[in-house]
DNA sequence: CGCCCTCTTGAAATTGTTCAATAGAGGTGG
DNA sequence: CCACCTCTATTGAACAATTTCAAGAGGGCG
């Protein structure tokens, strides 16, 4: 029986979450370094993996929707997931990416503040909140780590207000690719020829701008030669420098 | 010697920050119970007001800025503070605006992320960082206070992103005042005729609007009897149903 | 190989900005 | 206490950026 044997049906998307309990799966986690385990030694991380499930999602499948019971909190091994928030008339915002490494379902509050949904094919571990808070009691690093988390997301945020406040079209579409660049390799991989696995509406809902929009301004920083869009969702930032100049201070 | 000897140097602004060392402050604090000091008992509140100092901000004076060595960490006990980014060519982002009770400089890195300036005459109580650091190292309690208080900012700044990159003129209008009346009952006021303590400017920095568009909306609202324009920076909201109506989800 | 969905491109419409001028409010000094 | 002065708010008109509406092109999957 292998350890890691996450059955396959997520292809079909939107499809239901698949989950999996697994005796040491964080031994062979690639993103440890970065998640809440990080400040964890082997034994601390047997107490959490014990209470921690696996769950695979295709794109396109829901995670969770804001105002659910928030029964779990999550950290995602691979893929990307997208968080956002709706209007009443289907007006969406969406309020982060979440790539390998980040964690997902913080705030404090009976239900979920927002929805999850994945981008693209994606794993994550699972985490039911009362046991995590009931560890947490004995292992106070956890809630440290969360702390730390929780204030560069903070940062994080007001950052992203900047950018949708007071940024135009061709400045956010910059501070974009940049931020995904910069988050890349972050997680150890390529800065440059940087993967978008997102639509471009769902960069428009980011960046609060409409697909049309962000498909121009693409196109006008490609005709520059600023960047240059390649095949399987792949852009190069061929002038970086322009890049940063255009972003303004990210 | 009065205990609450803060002099008065503060009306001339901007002013430089006034400070004061004092023995027993938190006794009379008339916002201890939304503070990070809520959970402490009064044996341990003489141990945080220890290491604590009072800062007197007049109108428009700066209590940091953005790249800053972060050394402190504040307390509103009177007044407004906003709190803001700067792009490279001057434009501006409020990021928020902070109420007796509001905790600030939170983020854990280096330096501030933000800049902050009173708006009105203002009150703070001043943490040294590593000071309160220290002192969280005992009682775990007020680390947990954090971690909440940073939970329900980061619920709010995702609320933030959806008003800045999907909201119209009119409906950040009128989020904005009803935030502006929800956090005035929070902290025990009045709901209804609302203070509203800062410029058009400031409020369009915070909506990611012009002055003028600020004013526009303002005076549509009034004209069509939804709120009412009141001396003294008082705003009535005499149809709060037709404003969270307009407001879409607040 | 073809179909469907996403992306791109164009033109018109709209929202919000910019520029400009007036009105109002608060604070100061006579 | 009143008049003045300055800063803020309001209002108007022209302008600009982005959105909306509408086709067409491209790419990936079955």
């Amino acid at each position: 029986m292998a350890v890691f044997d996450y059955e396959q049906v997520s292809k079909l998307a939107p499809a239901v979450a698949r989950e999996q309990r697994d005796r040491s799966p964080c031994s062979a986690c690639s993103v440890r370094g970065m998640t809440i385990c990080a400040p964890l030694d082997s034994q601390e991380l047997t107490q959490i993996s014990a209470i921690m499930s696996s769950v695979e999602l295709g794109a396109g499948a829901p995670l969770f929707d804001e105002g659910e019971q928030a029964g779990n909190v999550f950290n995602v091994t691979s893929g990307t997931i997208k968080v956002y928030k709706l209007l009443p008339d289907g007006r969406r915002q969406i309020t982060g990416f979440l790539f390998p490494g980040d964690f997902l379902g913080l705030a404090r509050q009976e239900t979920y503040a927002f929805s999850a949904e994945a981008v693209t094919l994606s794993l994550l571990c699972r985490f039911p909140r009362h046991k995590l808070e009931a560890l947490m009691q004995r292992l106070p690093k956890i809630e440290q780590r969360l702390l730390s988390i929780a204030s560069n997301e903070l940062v994080a945020a007001q950052e992203q207000m900047l950018l949708l406040g007071r940024k135009t079209a061709r400045e956010k579409t910059a501070s974009f690719l940049l931020m995904l660049s910069k988050r890349s390799r972050q997680r150890g991989q390529a800065g440059d020829p940087v993967t978008v696995p997102m639509s471009r509406t769902d960069i428009g809902d980011y960046l609060g701008l409409t697909t049309e929009t962000v498909s121009r301004a693409f196109t006008q920083l490609k005709q520059e030669g600023t960047i240059k869009l390649l095949p399987n969702h792949q852009v190069s930032l061929a002038r970086r420098d322009v890049l940063e100049e255009i972003a303004g201070g990210f």
